[in-house]
DNA sequence: TACTATATAGTAATCATTCCTATTTGTCAA
DNA sequence: TTGACAAATAGGAATGATTACTATATAGTA
């Protein structure tokens, strides 16, 4: 809750019962949740809200860094031609998507506490950035 | 083009031009399209075929394994309370995500490779399975 | 060639996301 | 404490990707 208070000062936004109660809300979530999902909790405390500020406020909080999007989602579904194991650079900016080999990286030992959560399948790293053509 | 015959013919499905070309296609794509980019290119051989078409033969392909689903796009936009350094377990059938830390993982050094794609900011495991509770 | 199950084209329906605008409200200065 | 005003919200409409529908066309087979 400190940093909610703090990142709204310093951006100059102001506090309101919707985002104070739509941030508690996203802080207990355990799931990941969808837009949609907020709004459904968030209307038991203060019914008459709109999903539009739930889903406008969820994106504020992403843009001054008290929330994150799950990477990827929302973003129109894409489609891959190599079915070889391999990784992804992708850039932050113009969405474009690399492929790169790296036998470090498909060789990564699993850790011990993913068991709990259930069988792999798929392995794969991830890195984000800016791309050359967006640098400039 | 090989896989293409021999997997439609595992599946019982027809060989058709439209999905001859939307094969070779995406085959040649080198930038993760979505089923409106092959779209656009294939109307330029087949400039009658339908969007549903592509769409429906692109799902088809990642169904019968000639292609894959770039994962996580598409589903909806999902929000992360979790500013922490994590990865991330997602099961395959309910689209559940688990977080999960991992010393490893945050260290992992980046390839050579990648300079050449752009500058790193963010760095990230994917496993991807089928959780407990879809197990049954 | 003729038959039949599949596949396609064209279009409509759905649904998450984004936009719009009149009204309300938080903040700050008087 | 009050009033002014920029910022925020509610409610609803627009957008755009995805999915569903159906009459027609076609690939595969005998
Ligand atoms: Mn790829
Ligand atoms: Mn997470
Ligand atoms: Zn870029
Ligand atoms: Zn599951």
């Amino acid at each position: 809750m400190e940093d909610f208070y703090q990142k709204c000062a310093e951006h100059g936004l102001k506090i309101t019962p919707q985002r104070r109660i739509i941030y508690e809300e996203l802080m207990r979530a355990k799931d990941h949740p969808t837009a949609d999902a907020i709004y459904k909790r968030v209307r038991r405390k203060l019914p008459n809200i709109s999903f539009d500020t739930v889903y406008r406020t969820l994106h504020l909080f992403s843009e001054i860094g008290i929330a994150k999007l799950v990477e990827g989602y929302g973003e129109d579904r894409r489609f891959e031609p190599n079915l070889d194991q391999h990784h992804h650079f992708r850039c932050l900016k113009c969405h474009a998507i690399y492929d790169f080999h790296c036998d470090s990286y498909d060789e990564l030992p699993l850790p011990e506490v993913v068991r709990k959560y259930g069988l792999v399948v798929g392995k794969r790293v991830v890195l984000e950035g800016i791309c050359l053509k967006c640098r400039k």
